[in-house]
RNA sequence: GGAGAAAUGGCAGAGCGGUUGAUUGCACCGGUCUUGAAAACCGGCAUACCGAGAGGUAUCGGGGGUUCGAAUCCCUCUUUCUCCGCCA
């Protein structure tokens, strides 16, 4: 959510920004700005009324303790009327509150100015390319087939016992997940990231707190009995930790992990790229989530990018980094870089990792500060990336380091971890 | 799941209808004293919003109500503790 006061002091130059996500919201802003203006002068006029039936409150406090009774009972004849008055101010404003909010959540982040303006993919800015692209002698295999080759993940079953988007991964391809988890793991943990496990469920309000409510509330799997949500990723719960608090320490620079499965519903994305691993509704993903002072969070971000390279490099895979035009930024990104690994058999891209920055449009509503040296409480900048998403990780893996024979090759980062070097 | 008790500022802990945003202690910050430190003493010390400022408004777990007036009374929800039950 932006901040009210910089809609205010900078409207034109947020419309601006916004136009590279390829909608125009100078409408939507004027609509913030007139309902903020006529929000403000309703409860300066309420409260000035407040204030005088507060003060003659305390006035016919005064007069029973005097014994004056006639002066305490024709003041609380004019409390009433004021009374009257406040009330209807206070349900006029009240509404114009709530539209004020619901106007504001409407907004997106404005991108940063080295974003690209654009409304699809096609524009994403392709800003490095890494790993040579594989010659193969054979005719390599889709991670699918490889998978029921090699009797390591078996969608069936997973149907079976829940439905689609939930396999089941088993022997080698269990302790494959197993040993890539702790690896993402490590290697946060040698950049100075803590390790959390979190709850898996989470309540509303933090669904709010990291904007996933209440636009995308389809994304989310809702127990509806008890009102919690399923998370779709732990930047979720993590993030949340610091909903409502205020950093009080001088340099801080709050660096968290965690292991977690993933559930979307994903909801209308049927169809397409939904063979194997590509998308599953169950997934398992290695997060990090950093909150940082407004003039460090661009090192931070460029660190997270350094440190996603690192780990693909490390996994012998191909990739290119991508910085996300306007039109494929998530809502509450100012910028994006996404990693794709290359995918031999389906000769496409995969996503493996995508690392924002949201500047303050998370902590504003998760009102989530830090003291400033003056003293005064200002807004934080949260960051979040993947480090790693396992499943096109395991789909890019299996494909590109398999071999003619259907076995698949380890790469040496790994084996320490899986225990073995050859699927 | 059942029965009781409780929720107040960073912490501890008063207040139980009327100048209470809230006594006090600890912690913390500044000062005096001291060669320095400790002790002692003096002062400061919540957050948000509105306002140029003076100042105003709101907040004593959340929401609602009674009242001219609520931290204080009532309803409701949540959480915590104790006891019982059930269970990994």
């Amino acid at each position: 959510m932006l901040e009210i006061t910089r809609i205010r002091a900078s409207k034109e130059a947020i419309a601006e920004g916004l136009q590279k996500r390829g909608v125009d919201y100078s409408e939507q802003l004027d609509e913030t700005i007139r309902l903020d203006e006529a929000w403000r002068a309703v409860k300066g006029k309420r409260e000035k009324i407040k204030a005088e039936s507060n003060k003659l409150s305390k006035s016919i406090g005064q007069f029973f303790k005097e014994g004056k009774t006639d002066e305490a009972e024709a003041a609380k004849e004019r409390t009433k009327t004021l009374k009257a008055e406040e009330q209807e101010l206070k349900e006029h404003e009240q509404e114009l509150e709530e539209q004020l909010q619901n106007a504001l959540y409407e907004i997106p982040n404005v991108p940063q100015d080295i974003v690209p303006a654009g409304t699809s993919e096609e524009e994403n800015e392709v800003v490095e390319e890494h790993g040579a692209r594989r010659e193969y002698t054979f005719d390599p295999q889709p991670h699918w087939e490889l998978a029921k080759a090699g009797a390591t993940i078996d969608f069936e079953l997973g149907v079976k016992v829940t439905g689609a988007g939930f396999p089941f991964y088993k022997g080698k391809g269990a302790k494959l997940q197993r040993g890539l988890i702790n690896f993402f793991l490590d290697e946060a943990n040698k950049r100075g990231y803590e390790e959390f496990i979190p709850p898996l469920v989470v309540n509303e309000d933090s669904g709010i707190g990291t904007g996933q409510l209440p636009d995308k509330e389809g994304q989310m799997y809702h127990v509806t009995e008890d009102d919690l949500y399923l998370i779709p990723t732990s930047e979720v719960p993590l993030t949340n930790i610091y909903r409502d608090t205020i950093i009080e320490k001088k340099d801080f620079s709050e660096k968290m992990t965690s292991y977690t499965p993933c559930f979307r519903r994903e909801a209308g994305s049927y169809g397409k790229d939904v063979r194997g691993l590509n998308r599953l509704h169950q997934f398992d993903k290695v997060e990090l989530v950093r909150v940082e002072h407004p003039d460090r969070s661009e090192k931070a971000l460029e660190e997270m990018v350094d440190h996603v390279k690192g780990l693909l490099e490390k996994l012998g895979l191909e990739y290119r980094v991508l910085r996300l035009c306007g039109g494929d930024l998530g809502f509450t990104a100012a910028i994006t870089y996404d990693f794709e690994v290359f995918s031999a058999a389906q000769e496409k891209w995969l996503e493996v990792s995508s690392v924002s920055l949201f500047e303050t449009f998370q902590a504003n509503r998760l009102k989530l500060r830090f003291r400033d040296e003056d003293k005064k409480t200002r807004l934080c900048h949260t960051l979040n990336g993947s480090a790693l998403a396992l499943p096109r990780i395991v789909a890019a893996l299996m494909e590109n380091h398999q071999n003619e024979d259907g076995t698949i090759s380890i790469p040496e980062a790994l084996q320490t971890y899986v225990g073995f070097d050859l699927i």
